[in-house]
DNA sequence: AGAAGTTTCAACCGCTCGGTTGATTAAGTC
DNA sequence: GACTTAATCAACCGAGCGGTTGAAACTTCT
């Protein structure tokens, strides 16, 4: 079982008091922890985020991050290099191009903190947690729908695919810039409804 | 005039030594820190930035930053509340979309330090550096070229703003993703180069 | 040249933050 | 129910960091 931020928890059940109402239970409190990490790292990025507040948001001692993860750091990696079931699964179909185009900005407004910490780690020049094995079965996937016919012979796969992530990403990586933009707030389901349907009218010009 | 980071430098004239061989320049201290600044913010973000290495970078003293500009806050600020007139003028002209995305690209291929801080504000949450005047600026330009027939009816200026400025920002927000596509490294000249003529090409598609 | 003001610097200060320590409490075992 | 082990917590610690201080070095003015 895998809790929303991708994590193996309470795996075993053989204890009397259920799960939920013990009052010690380190796979519950390991997942609140990565849970409230993700959001803190992903709201403020590494560096500004204390441990403090995770701690805080997660409702525990501070001192169990050093206990369950070794530290900021250690907990950071666990978070950095653990989601890739998530997306990896949703590409490769036979899908038309324009339906994953707007999958993929629905899994950004789903899981932003996830997307997020992706930014950040693309900005402070870490490599970024996603592997390159998903990269290659997209520009795989693009170049396929290209032989199709869908996609227009003169773009260069690997080009369209970093504009077409980076477009997907722009209302969790420019939030502000979108917001100033259309002066509404683009983290709603709603604007990241519309956002992907105009993406994907987009990509429809692209044959 | 104005160096690198856009600010005034040495303006008047009238002492003898040349400014180039003084022991002591203002001026040119504060435009060293200045460009040292965007460079470390630029790099590492606000949080993760250390006084001491702006100063170092510099080759000044650290107090300096106090001294001119109130603390690294201070200077942060000045950073980000000054460069509007770089970008501001290249658009708005009759000029064909594609060539505007082009420049796009280019500008922010140069100028690394102030893109990269801009992606940086834009993630955390503070208003970036960009004034709302330039971008209704140029959603009157796409909506312009819309008018013109060289964009689909079918799509939403605002929209189609925020996804080009995404896309066109890719090889500086998305750097360590955009390295692991094609191997290859997307700070170069030539892979902007490279990478403005595909978002043109793709831009072509839009009409 | 000498005074006055400006610019620069080395040393220091207080605080924040991540991490550690050692005690306490709950859970599992026989 | 005693004993062992795991989980949790409050208090403390040292490093690192941004900022301040006070004096020295340079410039400008008269």
């Amino acid at each position: 079982m895998k809790n929303a931020v991708g994590y193996r928890v309470a795996v075993d059940q053989r204890r009397s008091p259920s799960a939920s109402e013990r009052k010690r239970d380190p796979e519950r409190t390991r997942a609140r922890i990565l849970e409230a990490a993700a959001a803190e790292f992903g709201a403020k990025g590494y560096a500004a985020t204390r441990t403090t507040d995770i701690a805080a948001r997660a409702g525990v001692n501070k001192q169990l991050i050093s206990y369950y993860f070794g530290g900021k750091e250690g907990l950071y990696k666990e978070l950095a290099t653990a989601w890739h079931a998530e997306g990896t699964a949703m590409a490769s179909a036979e899908q038309p191009l324009e339906d994953v185009v707007k999958a993929f900005v629905m899994t950004t407004a789903h899981n932003r903190d996830q997307g997020r910490l992706w930014a950040w780690a693309n900005l402070s020049g870490e490599t970024p947690p996603v592997d390159a094995e998903f990269l290659r079965g997209q520009v795989e996937f693009l170049r396929a729908r290209q032989q199709a016919g869908e996609i227009a012979a003169d773009l260069d796969p690997n080009m369209l695919l970093l504009a077409l992530m980076a477009a997907a990403a722009a209302p969790l990586t420019l939030e502000q810039t979108a917001r100033q933009l259309g002066g509404e707030d683009p983290s709603t389901p709603e604007f990241a409804e519309r956002y992907a349907e105009q993406l994907a009218l987009l990509v429809r010009h692209l044959r």
